[in-house]
DNA sequence: CTAGGGTTAG
């Protein structure tokens, strides 16, 4: 007897020795042959069933990405088999990404009364969370709850995590609030989905809050946060995070560093994030994607591609990699290489993926391969609303209208209409200045419930005001609950289009006050109110909140510089910009051109031309007007020759009418006649005003009644012509059609502009009208205006009535002069400006021959640099002359 | 039980 209960004590003891070494090489059995002979081992000694092993098995299997066998080890022990066996099979299951399967057998253990115990429930609520089951991940809530489990931590975790990834942040604050013990994980779950849900704000504040609380971040923790850093441009925060994954040693692991990489990515520090590449120590799949995908979004597609070359030889890239090269093939419109990416998909074995379809759409569409888009799309087994938007895009790019309402007539019987879709509707509208159309997808959007949406509204804004609803776009302004930058430049941009510059002005200054920081698009917007109001003070104060300035950028700042009346910051600008494209020189040679500065210009044109860039016709049209405006007409002559011989460019009536004012300008009136008659091209209204303005101005009266027969015979729109004819008769005191045009123009219900001007002192805009008499400092202006008067009558000057152009007495004419707006506005600049400073005047139309001569006097006499902008150009007086040398 | 990289539009 007690030799067997000796044998018994050494069997059990064997036993138990054979136990545990077989449970330890299990557990570190690191290859796939190392388990299968342990598991024979296993089976041959007969353990397979037991509860510990068979359990061991099944996760060990999952842990080698072989569900098979861990179900076929659970399958030997189904019919009886108990908690431990069942938790081990659904947690491979769940381990695997077979969560529809977890989740059944969950039901069928339930079915065979298994009671689940606190192990059961993290793997089955993972589960829900991954498949974004709603309803089921109620039903476990509610299960664990009835099993009084509901305190436990990791289960806690898990329920925190799964109502982070259903979107549900409330529920799982509720349930992270609820919960009697938390540990990192806990706070780890509840940040990464405030960050992976978009609300970064929070995932900070929470971030903050757990270190308040003394939790020591950890990998999880960071990588969570530090998206919400680059989300939120938060570069002290996210400095401060990278100072702290240095300092507990964080960055030997991939996912923190693949976080940094993304997060210098999003503040734009390419130094820094090629840094963090190069020093990483292992690289995966995501840290290159990042990497190629980051330069892509810096727009170098060019190295993105290198990148990914270099990728190829060293790792496997996987569908990300592939999306992002071909989006830098789409942009650098690189169709060979583009190709090839695809054929390497086909080769490589890569399953068909939506998302890769639709970007293969949207590159060979770029490249102009509209019909490999079209197979693309054909050919995709599942389209989701991106594929259709991307195709319906690529037909809105080759303008080919038609094909795009079919589609958009498929999509909408289909359910499939989102609020891109209605964007790009809104845009083909836009094109098509289609009222009709356009309202008609108002209307779609109200029912789809998009008009919440921000883009679709701001879409709705630029469909109406360039449709010519300006009533229709302000009134969807004003119903928009939110308005971001780009709201406030098509705000702007239609008011400037509807001719409201007042209003445009108003809202530029809303925008400011509202904290919304200007972009390029803004410059651009306010470049026609800047230079009409030529507030140079406003274009400045934009100008200083650009930080990102690229070449469009740089271009309008010196457009509007140059409107504004500065050529010296036009050319400051200039100087500082590295790379300069056809538009930024002709920017320049235009705002030389304004400024009288022929001769420059001409510099400029020789140095563009030398540094490579191509003039194109507007830079003609530029260097020819800037030789006009200085007299220059054997330069200007040789520019247009140069034009049609060495570019190939065929004359456009614009450039014709630029030769006409060079010609008759300079008072060759008889060869700018004779130039528009051999035209090949039938000239417009414009050339004839060209003609008859410089008539006017050198007094050829007989040419000019030609010429202004001419001009009564285009019928254009653009009353302006119709006053210089007028004009035209009113000094060859033809009154009788003087009446006649006026009266023209009313029947064709146009209307005179009439003429003002404005100046600005200390941050006020004053405007004055012809003969205005309503103004603050009527009276002194008035007496001021008599005191010049007679200086300038000392100094010589005699009125040249010419200019009046109503049928009147010769005192009432000399009055009529003195009240010109532009008079009335250097008069209130003097009284309210110290002595010295020099004055800025606009004026909405060309100053007349009179006002020239009085502020030339003016200039002189009160020692004062005077800057006048007309409608054409800039006159700069200065002791008695004027910049353009009576060139205008 | 918890983390990182991708597509269309104004």
């Amino acid at each position: 007897m007690k030799t067997t209960t000796k044998f018994s004590t050494l069997h059990e003891a064997t036993n138990q020795f054979l136990y545990s070494s077989l449970s330890k090489s299990l557990s570190s059995a690191s290859t796939t042959k190392q388990l299968h002979r342990i598991h024979s081992i296993i089976i041959t000694l007969g353990l397979e069933k037991s509860s510990f092993f068979s359990g061991k098995l099944i996760s060990k299997y999952a842990q080698f990405k072989d569900p098979k066998s861990s179900f076929s080890v659970f399958h030997q022990v189904s019919p009886t088999a108990n908690v431990y066996q069942w938790n081990s099979i659904i947690r491979a299951l769940t381990h695997n990404g077979l969560f529809t399967k977890a989740l059944g057998f969950y039901g069928k253990m339930r079915k065979l009364d298994v009671l689940p115990d606190k192990c059961t429930f993290p793997s089955v609520i993972n589960s829900c969370a991954a498949l974004v089951d709603i309803e089921m991940g109620q039903v476990v809530h509610e299960n664990v709850l009835k099993m009084g489990l509901g305190s436990d931590l990791y289960i806690g975790n898990a329920l925190v995590d799964m109502y982070a990834r259903f979107g549900c942040m409330d529920e799982a604050l509720k349930m992270f609030d609820g919960m009697p013990e938390r540990d990192v994980v806990s706070w780890n779950s509840l940040i990464s989905g405030y960050s992976a849900n978009g609300y970064w704000v929070e995932a900070l504040e929470f971030y903050n809050m757990s270190r308040m609380e003394g939790i020591m971040p950890d990998s999880f923790t960071v990588s969570s946060v530090l998206p919400a850093c680059g989300g939120l441009v938060n570069v002290k925060e996210g400095e401060l995070l990278h100072c702290l994954v240095e300092k507990i040693g964080l960055h030997s692991d991939v996912v923190v560093s693949n976080g940094l990489l993304s997060m210098y990515f999003k503040f734009n520090r390419l130094v820094e994030a090629r840094r963090i590449f190069d020093e990483m120590v292992i690289r995966d799949t995501v840290s290159w994607n990042t990497l190629i995908c980051g330069y892509s979004q810096m727009e170098l597609f060019k190295e993105s591609i290198e990148l990914f070359m270099l990728m190829v030889n060293r790792f496997k890239p996987d569908l990300l990699t592939i999306t992002s090269v071909l989006r830098a093939c789409g942009h650098l419109r690189d169709l060979e290489f583009g190709k090839f990416v695809h054929e390497y998909m086909k080769k490589g074995g890569f399953q068909s993926d939506v998302t890769a379809d639709n970007i293969l759409i949207d590159m060979y569409a770029k490249c102009d391969d509209l019909l490999a888009s079209r197979e693309v799309f054909d050919r995709m087994m599942c389209k989701d609303s991106v594929s259709w938007n991307s195709m319906i895009n690529c037909y809105i790019q080759h303008l080919n209208y038609d094909e795009v309402l079919k589609l958009a007539m498929i999509m909408k019987v289909d359910m499939k209409v989102d609020s891109v879709t209605c964007v790009m509707l809104l845009s083909v509208s836009t094109q098509l200045a289609d009222k009709e159309l356009g309202k008609e997808i108002h209307c779609d959007i109200i029912k789809l419930g998009f008009d919440s949406d921000v883009i679709v509204n701001n879409s709705m804004v630029d469909m109406y005001a360039k449709c010519g609803l300006i009533k229709d776009s302000l009134k969807v302004f004003e119903n928009m609950k939110t308005h971001d930058r780009v709201t406030w430049n098509t705000i702007v941009a239609a008011c400037v289009q509807s001719g409201d510059f007042t209003l445009g002005l108003r809202m530029i200054n809303q925008m400011r006050t509202e904290g919304v920081m200007p972009d390029a698009a803004t410059v651009l917007g306010i470049l026609p109110m800047c230079s009409f109001f030529a507030s140079k003070r406003q274009g400045k104060e934009i100008h200083g909140c650009i930080f990102r300035f690229d070449v469009p950028t740089g271009n309008a700042v010196i457009e509007m510089y140059s409107k504004c009346g500065s050529l010296k910051n036009s050319i400051q600008v200039f100087d500082r910009m590295k790379v300069r494209d056809v538009v930024t020189w002709t920017a320049m040679i235009s705002a030389y051109g304004m400024y009288g500065e022929g001769g420059k210009a001409l510099r400029a044109f020789e140095d563009m031309k030398a540094t490579g860039v191509v003039p194109d016709h507007v830079t003609f049209v530029a260097i020819i007007y800037a030789c006009s405006h200085s007299g220059l007409v054997e330069e200007g002559l040789a520019c247009f020759d140069q034009m049609q011989k060495d570019y190939n460019l065929e004359p456009r009536n614009e450039h014709y009418a630029c030769v006409v004012d060079l010609l008759s300008r300079s008072g060759l009136i008889t060869k700018a006649e004779d130039f528009i008659n051999s035209m090949p091209l039938k000239p417009d209204a414009s050339i004839w005003g060209s003609l008859l303005s410089a008539c006017r101005s050198s007094g050829n009266i007989l040419v000019a009644e030609r010429v202004a027969e001419r001009i009564l015979e285009q019928k254009s729109n653009d009353t302006g012509y119709y006053v210089l004819a007028s004009n035209v008769y009113a000094i060859l005191g033809k009154w009788d059609q003087v009446r006649m045009i006026r009266k023209s123009i009313r029947a064709r219900g146009l209307k005179k502009d009439p003429g003002c001007s404005w100046i600005e002192i200390k941050r006020r805009l004053y405007v004055f009208g012809t003969g205005d008499k309503f103004f603050e400092q009527f009276e002194e202006v008035n007496k001021l205006l008599g005191i010049i008067s007679g200086l300038m009558a000392k100094e010589g000057y005699v009125a040249d009535l010419r200019y009046v152009l109503h049928d009147v007495e010769e005192d009432e004419k000399r009055d009529m002069l003195c009240v010109h707006s532009e008079r009335l506005a250097i008069a209130f600049g003097l009284l309210n400006t110290e002595l010295g400073t020099p004055l800025q005047i606009m004026k909405n139309l060309r100053v007349c021959g009179d006002c020239h001569t009085v502020t030339k006097y003016r200039s002189m006499i009160m020692q004062r640099e005077i800057l006048v902008r007309d409608a054409n150009r800039f006159h700069l007086f200065k002791d008695g002359t004027c910049s353009c040398g009576d060139h205008w």
